[in-house]
DNA sequence: AGACATCAAACCTCCGATGTATCTGGGGGT
DNA sequence: ACCCCCAGATACATCGGAGGTTTGATGTCT
């Protein structure tokens, strides 16, 4: 293996076995290098590769620390990898979504607070009569996000986020509202808001499935 | 923004825009980096930082290339970065698995072929009367790998296996401290089985549901 | 035709130096 | 006593060059 790689595994080794914690400062460059027996550049390599998926955090003049190692940091390393999947494997991010959406907006019934609910509806209600595209996405994906978070589940909200890449959506949503769809999506968004504000979860997940079977049907046909 | 953070963003560039496709070969390090402007040493931190997250491969002596790019291979950096995560936020980590392996079995009754339900099956038999811990564990995965695998999505089968990580970790503390657990778990890998032969998705799916809530369960008590 | 030695290409590792951003502490002004 | 500004120290960012190691291809010999 590597020295590069060795250095890694020795990174993860330092965080996983407690000997780092998030927060802590790293060793300088230097001393770190030493310690793990290889040159500046190599060490430098490795960090780089840590601070990709969000696991270390390199600020210059100040030094190198470990995050929080928070699950939505790690997992926003995901949206970057899924930028990456051509069209032809879309349908398989969108079967997936179509899993734990509905799954979302079911323990989000249960678990959001009025006040969460009172901001869901806010989200909706300020999108005008004739929105351009960008703010549509936009929106769109500010509230599925906010009923990811009404999980209350970080590793869930963070994996429906991270699979909504913002691309892959931008896309679907360029063909969707050539199509005139925009309305049909505010009515189904309504929908869920009113299955969950009824706390009726067997509803809102029925109408989440409803709302991305309906996108994913529509790509099925484009494809 | 760095230089190397740049240059991560266009050999990004150079893939989604199809200039590089899956298997192509990347230019010679000293032309890349001077194509992009910067030094090999910077160059070497982004083509590090893109190879841990399996987006390019990197073999001395030959050249760089981009991998397959397929959603497994993307995926699988999944569990590296889920090895960061600690014991508090496994139980996270498990609520999503209970809605991902439900799901994931209903779909491969539907999908798997009469030879993949029989190499299910031969993996349940090849385990002895009293097996070590290690190949209790080894062999869980095999068979949950393999129903993720019949659900005919790549995804969702990668997702699985990334999720698996942690909540293995876990399991192996509860062939540790609950003696009876191994034998429970063997009736419902078999009871998952037979439900997949009589095609019966709504068996499998509540037969998958306990297994996991199982799991979580114990923990959730453990914690 | 097959096995082996040789060579060139490409990545791996290292070194030392310079540039740049951040933090810290002292000096001067109010 | 308090605040602001600036110089020094610290630490990461970038660079260019020099060997070393691995791989794949070439060519030769049996």
């Amino acid at each position: 293996m590597a020295l590069t790689d060795e250095a890694i595994d020795k990174i993860k080794g330092m965080i996983t076995s407690g000997e780092l914690g998030p927060g802590d400062r790293l060793p300088k460059e230097a001393d770190l290098a030493e310690r793990l027996g290889l040159s500046r550049n190599s060490l430098r390599e490795a960090v780089k590769a840590l601070s990709m998926i969000r696991v270390l955090d390199v600020r210059q003049g100040d030094g190198t620390y470990v995050t929080s190692l928070a699950p939505d940091l790690l997992l926003d390393a995901l949206s970057f990898v899924v930028d990456f999947h051509r069209d032809d494997t879309v349908l398989q991010f969108l079967e997936v979504r179509r899993i734990l959406e509905p799954a979302a907006t079911a323990l989000a019934t249960e678990r959001m607070t009025p006040a969460d609910i009172a901001k869901l509806q806010a989200v909706l209600d300020e999108l005008g009569d004739d929105p351009p595209i960008e703010a549509l996405v936009a929106n769109d994906l500010e509230f599925h996000r906010q009923i990811a978070a009404g999980s209350g589940n970080a590793v869930l909200c963070s994996l429906i986020d991270g699979l909504s890449g913002p691309t892959t959506r931008a896309r679907i949503w360029r063909g969707l509202t050539q199509e005139g769809a925009a309305a049909r999506t505010r009515e189904q968004h309504q929908a869920i808001v009113d299955a969950i504000t009824a706390r009726q979860p067997d509803l809102a997940r029925s109408w989440a499935t409803i709302h991305v079977a309906g996108v994913e049907e529509w790509l099925r046909r484009a494809l």
